[in-house]
DNA sequence: TTGTATGCGTTATCAC
DNA sequence: GTGATAACGCATACAA
């Protein structure tokens, strides 16, 4: 692999020029940067970023910790992040982690990133890993936190207000007539669900409505945990008639639980689910659902991160909160 | 940011000692080991992953691009690379790029990615690149298409058999009576495409059928393009009696096409489409469907990978073929 | 069992 | 307008 060294002598000029050449970053003449050109072209010379990194200490690559990409919601976000963050003046890469909502592995990552130098970071915390957390804030690069907050720990945060869009979501149900509205919630340390219970606490005994123990079934995040507590949460007796559930999936495993107990939505139990899916228009029953932009969050995580990494901006943290809707469809009754 | 002198002097000993520590690279006294160890902590010392890439000469970072990671299957693809990629030797990363099926900017996206020395490159071609992709195979870092094959390109690949899977699929449709059988079919350079609409294309001139010159309807290969298309599909006349979709966004936009224009299916036309979902058992109508596993594409994908970066693989390039399973639900009638 | 010193490929400082 | 060269932080060959 060819290396500035050799494009110079091939060129019959420094190193130092041809460097300048590639950077723009000092008057070359026509005649010998046209030189520098042509024999990087011949020799097929690639700069290498690693060598660069060392020396101008940045590497132009961030990282991004999410749980699960697998989710609508994340990819989307990731997607977000990825096409604001490319615009920026060295093309902002973007290195992809998975945390599977597991406290040790997330540590491990962001162990790796750290070691790897990346100039920022975006993350939606698994939850935990406080301390570590706070020493990076600290001493580590540039960090936004997003869809979830930890506000004892010095960085950028985007979210929705979950607590309001539940509010919101949960009056709904009560003034479509329902009274024994029980929750199906995905089991995280993550801000973002706690604050949907609350919501839906908050809204509840407002109304004056009680809520049974055992109206809030959890389980893990995911579709077949969410399956499994979704047949419990039917078990009931007597049985809800309505059920708030606190993300996508928890909506997914209940609805393969409603399908295979013979019930259907409406007429039997309605739903209302935190997030929306892109087919819900096409598909029955459709759901009514808290809308939330993943890809407007992770574009403003990025936005937030590069004014950060760019020293553009230099103030205080920021919370930034993007809007939701509640979108009205056929299975809130 | 302490760096290994640092740490040598605290625990007062050589750079190179520390460095044998870190790397368990040679015999080091337990005495001496725990002093390092002791000024590694003491100092919050990480070593510097860009150096220490420049010394080996590799990144353990691999870099991936798909055309879109909102789309279901590359994301779980794309899971598929990430946890498999990680159990090996030094934690390879992963960085993530879409090229959105732009030719142009893959070609960016890879330049920038060879600057980052990355050690090794998963694809999913959007198309065009020949001879970028060809160089790259001869002179690049070991690389793995995904999805879609590149034959004159020196490298790995994974897809599935999509003209046998499509040729099932299709003879399915003929068995269950249909015979004015459309495709809506995604406009994307992709040899997965392609073979799908060979398969259909042979199985109906097997059966006798004629394709009838506007029956292949195309669109880019996104959910509102799909929704217009299928509009169009939709006032052929006569009307198609079964459409083969050929991926799951062309699926999404020919519900909403037939949504709104108040058909349903099975019952005014059938629908079969290549990707399955995973809500497709609880919501109606449920789809008949090609399923193809993403994450098992891209799990493939990174051990062939893997196996090339550590050299325990250096023979010629293989294709390896994953399974898929035709799924039959309502929709097909 | 440990230490010294070279070089990886750049960028940037200083010199001419 | 251009060149020589010292760093960046580590891994490793060679020495002791």
């Amino acid at each position: 692999m060819a290396t500035i060294k050799d494009v110079a002598t091939k060129a019959g000029v420094s190193v130092a020029t041809v460097s300048h050449v590639m950077n723009a970053s000092r008057f070359v003449t026509e005649e010998t940067k046209d030189r520098v050109l042509v024999a990087i072209a011949e020799l097929g010379y690639r700069r290498d970023g690693i060598a660069r990194s060392l020396r101008r200490n940045r590497t132009g690559t961030i990282g991004a910790v999410v749980s699960d990409i697998t989710n609508p919601f994340f990819s989307d976000l990731v997607k977000g992040i990825e096409n604001t963050i490319h615009g920026f003046a060295d093309r902002l890469n973007v290195i992809l982690c998975n945390s599977e909502e597991d406290e040790a592995l997330e540590r491990e990552l962001l162990d790796v990133l750290m070691e790897k130098r990346v100039d920022g970071l975006i993350i939606a915390p698994a939850g935990g890993n406080l301390a570590y957390l706070e020493a990076l804030g600290r001493d580590g690069p540039p960090m936004v936190f997003v869809d979830r907050a930890m506000p004892s720990v010095a960085a950028d945060t985007v979210t929705v207000d979950n607590v309001s869009a539940s509010r919101v979501a949960v009056r709904h149900l009560i003034d479509r007539g329902h009274v024994r509205i029980a929750v199906l919630k995905a089991t995280l340390h993550a801000s973002s669900i706690e604050d949907r219970v609350q919501g839906y606490r908050l809204t509840m005994a407002e109304a004056g409505l009680s809520v049974a123990p055992g109206w809030i079934v959890e389980s893990a995040s995911n579709i077949d945990a969410a399956h499994e507590a979704g047949r419990r949460l039917l078990a009931l007796s007597p049985r809800p008639d309505a059920v708030f559930t606190t993300n996508n999936f928890m909506t997914l495993g209940l609805m393969r639980a409603l399908n295979e107990a013979g019930l259907s939505c409406p007429a039997d139990i309605a739903i209302l689910g935190f997030d929306d899916f892109q087919w819900a228009e096409a598909f029955r029953p459709r759901i009514t659902a808290v809308a939330q932009s993943g890809y407007q969050q992770g574009a403003e995580a990025a936005r937030l991160l590069a004014a950060r990494i760019t020293k553009t901006e230099s103030g205080p943290p920021v919370h930034r909160v993007i809007g939701t809707q509640l979108i009205i469809r056929e299975s809130s009754g």
